[in-house]
DNA sequence: CAGTCTCG
DNA sequence: GAAT
């Protein structure tokens, strides 16, 4: 179950920095059987809103699959093996959900990435996430695979420091991006939601972001 | 801590 | 740049 998307890569590629990469319409082929896959998922570990250690609730709403799941509360930002609302593990991660995380790695640059972690991220008009590192992962040699369905959003990519200056992309239904190496640690976010509903997802944007957590 | 907020 |  690999090159399933490498071989059928139709879109463009961008690059935001050396190690870091745009793959636009690289999972369009199979956004609808990840569609699928996230309904699942969905089904056993619901959205919800998780909160920061500063207390603020987020605005997007988040669950997990795979074996480790990032979580914040008052506590701070960790990765669980189980969902904290229910106790349970995460629902596996779908094979397709590897599929992709290894083919666009690749694609980037990044041989053998095998994720242990998605975490879903799911934006209604309005939602954000503020510029931030993704730094609560053991093994910081292992790249990101961000995957981005439905509703389009303009991603920040800066840089190592918080007022570093900020590049914007705009991501559509099926775009992947992927960044490690010298690029792992730069700060990204995504500017609040607006635009068009999208025929699939209506007034939604679900991002999925692959990780090595463990 | 800080994946947020708000002010200038 | 403060905040919890």
């Amino acid at each position: 179950m690999t090159d399933l998307f490498t071989q059928q890569l139709e879109g463009r590629r961008e690059a935001l920095g050396r190690h870091s990469w745009v793959l636009h319409g690289f999972a369009l082929r199979h956004a609808d059987g990840l569609l699928q896959a996230i309904d699942a998922i969905v089904s056993a570990a619901p959205w919800r809103h998780m909160t920061t250690p500063g207390g603020y609730t987020m605005s997007v709403e988040s669950c997990n699959c795979g074996a480790l799941g990032w979580v914040t509360d008052r506590r701070g930002y960790r990765y669980a093996s189980e969902d904290p609302l229910s106790g349970r593990p995460w629902p596996p991660m779908p094979e397709l959900f590897e599929a992709l995380a290894l083919d666009a790695a690749r694609e980037a640059g990044f041989a053998a990435f095998i994720p242990d972690a998605c975490l879903l991220n799911r934006y209604a008009p309005g939602a954000r996430m503020s510029l931030h590192q993704d730094k609560n992962e053991r093994d910081m040699s292992q790249p990101i695979v961000s995957v981005s369905l439905g509703m389009s959003a303009v991603f920040q990519f800066g840089g190592m420091t918080r007022d570093a200056p900020v590049s914007k992309v705009l991501l559509e239904h099926g775009d992947v991006v992927v960044w490690g190496g010298e690029d792992r640690l730069r700060f990204h976010g995504i500017m609040p939601l607006k635009g068009q509903p999208h025929e699939r997802l209506g007034n939604f944007r679900v991002n999925l972001t692959m990780r090595k957590a463990g």
